[in-house]
DNA sequence: AAGTATTAATTGTTTACGTCA
DNA sequence: ATTGACGTAAACAATTAATAC
């Protein structure tokens, strides 16, 4: 940022200057400006001065802003172009026919606003960045919002999965505790290869116990299966 | 008068293309 | 014919600064 002692100076120079380190500090600035070759009357772009083409539509407002422009430049101020209604209006309509310049239609851009190719070169530029960032607000809400709606999705299906998990315990210890009530314990010994019945068959035998239904246990005992060591 | 938003203008970088050795 | 160095122009990103409100 300048401070309000500082001139903006635009104009092109050649300076000489010595080792900075030798000058005090304070003094840096205005050392550095000893020597200076003012390059501003050379022009930079032979398009930049081609005011042949003019086009009787354009306002006073903006050959005003663009006589002002040039004679602030001549004093080394930026002076910053305001452009009319007119010229946002038709450089808008071209811009929504094509975004880049097409060959040759700056000049004619140019001309028919009264401006310098560069600045309608610079005004695309910087349309085209608007757009740009237009652009990605707009990508950021949505993906904002997508990512919002992705996030509820996931919760609720955490939850529903807590839900599920917490159903199936709730239904195995159910299912335990019936089974538990209405089976009756049947192991096979493995020495006479019978099966026996009872409540607490994991202490008769080491295998371990066989749980089975009633209808296994109907089964076994009407195929004369000893149960218990006695047939039932 | 100060703060903010908008936007013209500047600066530096990247990319594509043409030319030449 | 291929390749690398170089110059140029256009597009872009980031930033500055003038201006309006």
């Amino acid at each position: 940022m300048k401070n309000d002692n500082e001139v903006c100076d635009t104009r092109l120079t050649l300076g000489l200057a010595t080792n900075d380190h030798l000058v005090p500090k304070e003094n840096q600035k205005e050392h550095k400006k000893i020597i200076c070759l003012d390059l501003s009357i050379i022009p930079l772009h032979s398009s930049d001065h081609d005011t042949s083409k003019i086009d009787g539509s354009i306002s006073k407002t903006c050959k005003d802003n663009n006589k002002f422009n040039n004679e602030s430049k001549k004093i080394g101020m930026r002076k910053k172009l305001r452009l009319t209604k007119e010229q946002s209006t038709l450089l808008e309509d071209s811009f929504k026919r094509h975004a880049t310049l097409a060959m040759g239609q700056k000049q004619e851009l140019a001309a028919k606003l009264e401006l310098k190719p560069r600045q309608v070169e610079v005004w695309f530029q910087n349309r085209r960045a608007r757009t740009k960032l237009k652009q990605t607000e707009v990508d950021y809400e949505f993906l904002k919002q997508w990512c919002q709606s992705l996030n509820d999705e996931n919760n609720r299906l955490k939850k529903e999965l807590q839900e599920l998990k917490s159903f199936e315990i709730d239904q195995r210890t159910t299912l335990f505790h019936l089974q538990l009530s209405k089976t009756r314990t049947l192991a096979l010994c493995s020495s006479c290869q019978k099966i026996s019945r009872g409540d607490n068959a994991d202490e008769k035998y080491e295998t371990g116990p066989k749980v089975v239904s009633d209808a296994m246990f109907k089964r076994a005992k009407s195929n004369n299966i000893i149960v218990n060591g006695k047939n039932k």
